[in-house]
DNA sequence: GCTCGATTTGACCATTTGGTCAGGTTTTTC
DNA sequence: GAAAAACCTGACCAAATGGTCAAATCGAGC
């Protein structure tokens, strides 16, 4: 039955992500958005076209005219939010204090959470059925700066400017804990009365989880 | 159009889950184990009754029988999750270390991900999608669980057995940490190359998020 | 080995879904 | 301002999908 393969289809004005005109960049746009707002509430087989078509304004046949398959739709959304969803980490400067370049990098990962949710989820939709778009990706560019932020971790720990904790490991839980603020978002709501579109409550999460990560929750000699 | 409500329907043998006879133990048990599956990679939307059926060997008028109507199964599976989902915060003890005690509940958790990696995503997925069906476990006994074991961990910072950390955000810090292993597995795998469940991946897994969350980032006095 | 309810099946159906296409309308270009 | 290109639409289609139903088959108790 061919379950969940996502398969390739052609294109018609412009099918990498350059449009023309000023049409085609609008409608575009249009259609990215509300294919976002889609797929990352029903994953890939569970969104419709008809669906984003009607959130994006427009016919199906016009939906198709700018996008040939659904999959391909699949794709660009998916594409536009790589990027932005590993920026955050490259910034991590090997020369700035410790505390100060991971508190930053939470930081803009929880921004991240609150300003894209909907990017945050639809990541982890993605991540659900397999990845069977970006798996190249994840074992490609994300793999590589990974492993040369983790060597900047390391390096930090060599220098005792943090504890020496698995590099990896942290950098999940760093990923872990920011986006659940986004993809958890009911159970967030439903135990806080509030989420991370809050700024207080976007600030207080902030301030535990970096509490946290840097002082642990054993105490410390000095500090009752 | 009415996006991802899912209905209601009537039932047959049995609506709860309590089966009557050997066969309807045994269809039901591999039909739930089949929509766990299929569920669990694509959501409600994406999932196709056919697919369980033929997952669950049998045919698909034949899997109607059992249970009415696709959201009835989505129901059953996600019902039978909840419960194992919460139990392992429920043995966290008052009265036990607090060290022992979160070691070991991380560890459940991270046990539940390598054991039941369909389960975790699923409930993720019913999380995507704004948690339509078990809205109100998590505003019931789940918040009510939360805020009482809250209490534990606030007892814990007053007797000066941990620092004085927001209980709440550190049970999220934990669900997300240890869910991760399960619903990011194919990025977790991409860069380490293994994953929960590798027994010796895990251990690493423990060993490193229990150091991170007890002794936190900030070298210690004493422990070059 | 018969009976009655439980189980199973395949044919069938209405609706939905992804996608095509011929032709019409608007915008750009010269 | 006309030709060409870009844009848009509604009708249409084949396949897939959730679900129904009458009839066939099975199985435990008598």
């Amino acid at each position: 039955m061919e379950a969940g393969r996502i398969p390739d289809a052609g294109t018609e004005p412009e099918s990498d992500g350059a449009p023309r005109t000023r049409i085609q960049e609008k409608n575009r746009a249009r259609i990215l958005e509300a294919a976002l707002g889609t797929f990352s509430r029903f994953g890939y087989r569970g969104a419709r076209v008809d669906q984003i078509a009607e959130d994006a304004g427009m016919s199906k046949s016009n939906l198709l005219y700018y996008f040939g398959s659904k999959s391909e739709i699949y794709k660009a959304v998916l594409a536009d939010l790589l990027d932005r969803w590993l920026a955050p980490l490259r910034t991590l400067d090997p020369d700035g204090d410790p505390r100060k370049e991971l508190t930053a990098y939470i930081e803009q990962k929880l921004q991240f959470s609150a300003d894209y949710p909907q990017a945050s989820r639809l990541f982890a939709n993605e991540m659900l059925q397999g990845a069977p778009v970006i798996r190249d990706v994840l074992a490609g560019p994300l793999k590589a700066l990974v492993d040369e932020k983790s060597q900047v971790l390391r390096h930090w720990a060599e220098r005792g400017r943090i504890r020496p904790v698995d590099p990896t490991h942290l950098i999940f839980l760093i990923w872990a804990t920011t986006q659940t603020y986004a993809d958890f978002a009911p159970q967030i709501e439903a135990i806080t009365g509030t989420g991370v579109h809050d700024e207080a409550f976007r600030r207080q999460a902030l301030q535990a989880l970096t509490d946290l990560i840097f002082g642990g929750l054993l105490p410390r000699p000095g500090s009752p």
